[in-house]
RNA sequence: CGGGGGGUAGCGCAGUUUGGCUAGCGCACAUGGUUUGGGACCAUGGGGUCGUGGGUUCAAAUCCCACCUCCCCGACCA
């Protein structure tokens, strides 16, 4: 891509209202702006990162055949009055009045739909297991938004759900979705924690979360500084006999066994295989997906800007061209660019008549994996720069050479 | 929801204490020129309901009242 075609608005100065790490470079790196408190756009650029990040959902996803559609966002309230959860979950339900007055709510999560849905379609034993997901926006009138995407009040969930006969049903399908998510949050390079929890307000018997240390994490859990085991409580580390740390977490993913909670509240039922009458089991499965992206930021960045780990990159390399008048190097550069694209990689271009400054400020900022510099010194040896984003590292690389420097870097990712 | 701090050009800010020339600065933006390996320079220019409403006054960004909105700490958080 062209830099100057794309809309990128990157940002000089700190936003003032940011205050934390990842929501600043968001702001600043042109992934997302701000509406109101609690309430984002996507920018061009952040919208590819999402989509990246749902890829990497949705392949691991469907590798444990879950299946994927999309529910709707605005629900019945008379659903939510079944099982009882319009009171419960109160507070936070953005609820509004069709025309004529009918009660609809935003829904702030999906259970009661899908068990609609299981309600009128899965009638046999036969057709289950079956795993059901969806990537949907989620409303929430949140007491208090904060550190930008990572608690808003629209925000992005991956939502999946499970339907068995038996019990023994309901653990293959959470067996399904913890090595799912554990390649998840594998492929997205996270340091990563998964923990046995509370199932809360969500009902069910069983429940872990899956969280990434970091500063602003809004959870805390202890951990042992000998083996590296976390805990739910302070007391000390069962192996190592260790006094804990505490650390902050943020919650990325939460799988719960549901049971017949909701299968009963909204009659749910299916026929066994001997023709009795009973309730669906059921297990949901979330990973906050708008939530990722500052995640990853929070543990991945530098006093520059981002530093993307490559599968979630928006790009595999930035290009910069110095000196934008010369047409020598313009041509170079715009060839490069040309055999790169050819080779399948995305490349941002910049070949905006900037001063390197901007350039290799904004290269830094946007955070590719990758920046290859051509200016002043490439008529010298007539060689492409690459700058390794993550390191400071440079190699000087031949066209042909730099294209299976990119390729075994992308193997190896 | 409790406590604290903010709102002046697209962004970041000064000015408000002590009311008074035409409301300023940096960046960005537009035009022309010089530049081009680290947010460059010169010249010219455009852009403002000073968060909103009401009040006090000869005069309000500045004082008073109400409201809106943003941020931080806490409570809450499937």
């Amino acid at each position: 891509m062209l830099l100057s075609k794309v809309f990128i608005p990157t940002l000089r100065e700190d936003p003032k209202m940011a205050e934390c790490i990842s929501h600043k470079l968001m702001l600043k790196a042109g992934l997302v702006s701000m509406i109101s408190s609690g309430i984002y756009t996507y920018l061009p650029l952040g919208l590819i990162i999402l989509r990246k990040i749902e890829n990497i959902i949705r392949r691991r996803m469907n590798e444990e055949g879950a299946v994927e559609l999309l529910m709707s966002a605005l629900q019945p309230l008379e659903i939510w009055q079944q099982t009882g959860r319009d009171e419960t979950l109160k507070e936070v339900m953005l609820k509004v009045k069709d025309r004529r007055k009918r009660e609809l709510c935003l829904g702030p999560t999906h259970e009661e739909e899908i068990t609609e849905i299981a309600k009128r379609f899965i009638l046999s034993y036969k057709q289950m297991p079956l795993i059901l997901y969806q990537i949907q926006t989620k409303f929430r009138d949140e007491a208090r938004p904060r550190f930008g995407l990572i608690r808003s009040c629209e925000f992005i969930m991956k939502d999946a759900y499970s339907f068995d006969s038996d019990e023994e049903g309901l653990n293959i399908s959470y067996e399904k979705m913890l090595r799912a998510y554990d390649n998840i949050f594998r492929d997205m390079s996270f340091d990563f924690v998964r923990i046995e929890a509370d199932p809360g307000a969500m009902g069910g018997n069983f429940s872990h979360e899956f969280m990434v240390p970091a500063e602003i994490g809004e959870d805390v859990l202890c951990f042992c500084p000998k083996c590296g085991k976390y805990y739910r409580s302070s007391g000390e580390c069962r192996d190592c006999g260790i006094k804990l740390i505490e650390k902050r977490m943020i919650e990325i993913g939460h799988i719960f066994k549901l049971g017949t909670k909701y299968s009963s509240a909204q009659s749910a039922y299916f026929l066994d295989s001997k023709g009795k009458r009973r309730p669906v089991i059921m297990g949901c499965y979330g990973i906050g997906v708008s939530r990722i992206m500052p995640a990853i930021i929070e543990q991945s960045h530098d006093s520059k800007g981002i530093v993307w780990p490559p599968c979630v990159s928006a790009f595999d390399a930035s290009l910069l061209v110095l000196e934008r008048e010369n047409d020598f190097l313009y041509k170079e550069a715009f060839s490069l660019y040309e055999k790169l694209t050819g080779a399948g990689f995305d490349i941002l271009f910049d070949e905006r008549a900037e001063p390197a400054g901007v350039k290799f400020n904004d290269a830094y900022l946007i955070g590719s994996p990758y920046i290859i510099i051509i200016g002043k010194k490439y008529k010298g040896h007539n060689k492409f720069e690459l700058e390794v984003r993550k390191t400071g590292e440079k190699h000087l690389f031949a066209a042909e050479q730099l294209i299976n420097f990119l390729k075994e870097s992308h193997n190896g990712s």
